[in-house]
DNA sequence: AGGTAATAGTTGATTTTGTAACTAACAACC
DNA sequence: GGTTGTTAGTTACAAAATCAACTATTACCT
């Protein structure tokens, strides 16, 4: 280069993000694979339904920012694996309120000892104050 | 649930970083997309070789961690688009160098002016002792 | 009430990614 | 110098994501 170039792909923060993103999921990743056969998309359903109760697929696509195509998708898988029941919601039979069969339930246990775990071994390395102000900042970044 | 539980999704590290690198991503994706038809594998390989000349599809996998299959196909788009140029390498004939074109740099440049604008952007509300924070972290968790 | 628009969710077609097997070139070792 | 093992990169096939079109139901509006 002749110019001047000081910008380096390594401080651009959305690619910082990614790269950061990818390598965390690696590991936990495996988990819920090997383990479950399941999809990112079908745990973030699984973790949803496990943490915030029954819910609609329209709802668990609003939280978690997932397209319905994908969330209709990972509903289906979860269903046929008998992790979740869906029922028809009375009060407006568009939609289906979905809940975590005692397999889904145990699943999601098991998944979110992993998943502390995981997150406590992440950031064992760091100063608390430091990890306190990341977990702030990519909240906001998360929008 | 009956339990006892705390452990909040929206503080799962892996979560959080993919939600703030796809938010993040998500209004620069469109520079790359709609004014050169880029993806965003295409658009690192492109920086990659703008921002640290000419080198191999290895090197750039390396680099950013991208998988040969991927790199392959990007720039093989890139090569078709006459962004870039490749020419084998005659130390070494199973390897080919690679090098951005004029009208790749000139990409090159277009985007890396955006780049820089909107990482500031990002975080121009964010102290800069925690932006600083922030990408140190991420740094290491990239690994 | 009747017609139009909006919404929840699904399905199908296309694009992109991931996985494995492949080719061509090089390296190492005897 | 020939056999065996690696490496750079491509290709083929399978899996998954994206986008658009679709069904069924509900809301709105006059």
């Amino acid at each position: 280069m002749s110019e001047k170039d000081d910008f380096d792909l390594q401080y651009f923060l959305p690619y910082m993000l990614n790269q950061a993103a990818e390598e965390s999921s690696i590991a936990f990743q495996r988990h819920y694979k090997n383990r479950y056969g399941m999809l990112r998309t079908e745990w973030r359903v699984l973790f949803h339904l496990g943490r915030y109760g029954e819910m609609t697929a329209k709802e668990i696509g609003e939280r978690a920012r997932i397209h319905k195509t994908k969330v209709s998708r990972a509903v289906q898988k979860l269903a046929d694996r008998r992790f979740l029941t869906r029922k028809k919601d009375e009060n407006d039979r568009r939609s289906e309120r979905l809940e975590l069969t005692q397999a889904g339930l145990a699943a999601y246990r098991d998944l979110r000892g992993v998943a502390q775990e995981y997150d406590a071994k992440l950031v064992s390395n760091f100063d608390p104050e430091d990890v306190a102000t990341l977990r702030r900042l990519l909240a906001r970044l998360a929008g």
